[in-house]
DNA sequence: GACAAATATGTTATACTATATCAAAACGCA
DNA sequence: TGCGTTTTGATATAGTATAACATATTTGTC
């Protein structure tokens, strides 16, 4: 249940996730190709959503002449390995930072600086898991975002 | 925490939320003009998530030649006063079961058949509140959108 | 009823998000 | 080396949403 709203040591949060990345890629022969890797980047330098055409334009400034697909492909391949999480609300990319296997993020959205934190919760196990069960339903994925004020912005406001 | 995946009485149910919404729209003198409520029909109607764009072509088969600001517009309107809701992950919109204030509604989204069940279920006083309040994060709505299999589809599977 | 202010609609253009399709290249393995 | 699979390149296009400005309608006030 931890987050990120808080100043954190981001050297060590990216070079971390990225070894995380390889390791895991290299345990499930998956192919964490040079754009794949690079995107992940993107991602994870900014640490924020980023729409696709905005990671399009920094792939475009580190060189690469990249079109639409190239960043949807990469994107598509890191969201399925947990990699990258959509926010729908946002229709932007944020990468994960806690890539492992079966975990159900949960993020809270500042509508004031668009800041982004993930955090953890099982909600298909309480009240969620709950209501599906009444109607029989069988979740395979949750959506959940927090619309609201982060710490830092809802200071500012008072 | 009802829902409706099951067959109800449809003509009954739309013309309730006909009604509750015209007599909800007067006590706060809002405005439910021609178009708004046309498009709350429409939704209504069908009683599934639709893209704008689907209920654009509604309208004009309707008779109205409308650009798609009109729709939006008043979908904004009624989204803004409870009686749509927007399902992020679909890009589509659906008539809301229960207008009333302040309810947070959770959808249940059949990946194989499209269908959407509104549930209720306060999520921010549970494990989500929990980690909201841990971060220092103040949530004034939320998107909770669970995607898998309805009780039709997953009998049909087995 | 006549007016001004506020609200809603009409219309055109355009921005933003995402995918289909097919060709070419790179990789993984027998 | 050769073959099937996966990934990338490239073009075109589909789908979603809003900006901006003109016109009309409603509301409240005199």
């Amino acid at each position: 249940m931890a987050l990120s709203f808080q100043p954190h040591d981001h050297d060590h949060c990216m070079s971390d996730a990225l070894a995380t990345a390889e390791e895991l890629c290299a345990d499930k022969k998956l192919r964490l190709t040079p754009i794949r890797k690079l995107v992940y980047e993107i991602l994870l330098t900014d640490h924020r959503a980023m729409g696709a055409y905005q990671i399009l334009d920094e792939l475009k400034k580190r060189g690469e002449k990249s079109q639409p697909p190239v960043a949807y492909r990469a994107l598509d391949f890191l969201q399925q390995h947990g990699f990258v999480h959509k926010i729908e609300r946002l229709n932007a990319f944020i990468a994960c930072t806690h890539p492992h296997d079966g975990h159900k993020p949960v993020f809270l959205i500042c509508r004031s600086c668009d800041q982004v934190a993930e955090a953890h919760a099982e909600l298909s196990e309480g009240r969620l898991g709950r209501a599906a069960d009444e109607a029989g339903f069988e979740i395979e994925k949750t959506v959940v975002e927090a619309v609201g004020l982060c710490p830092n912005c809802k200071d500012e406001t008072d």
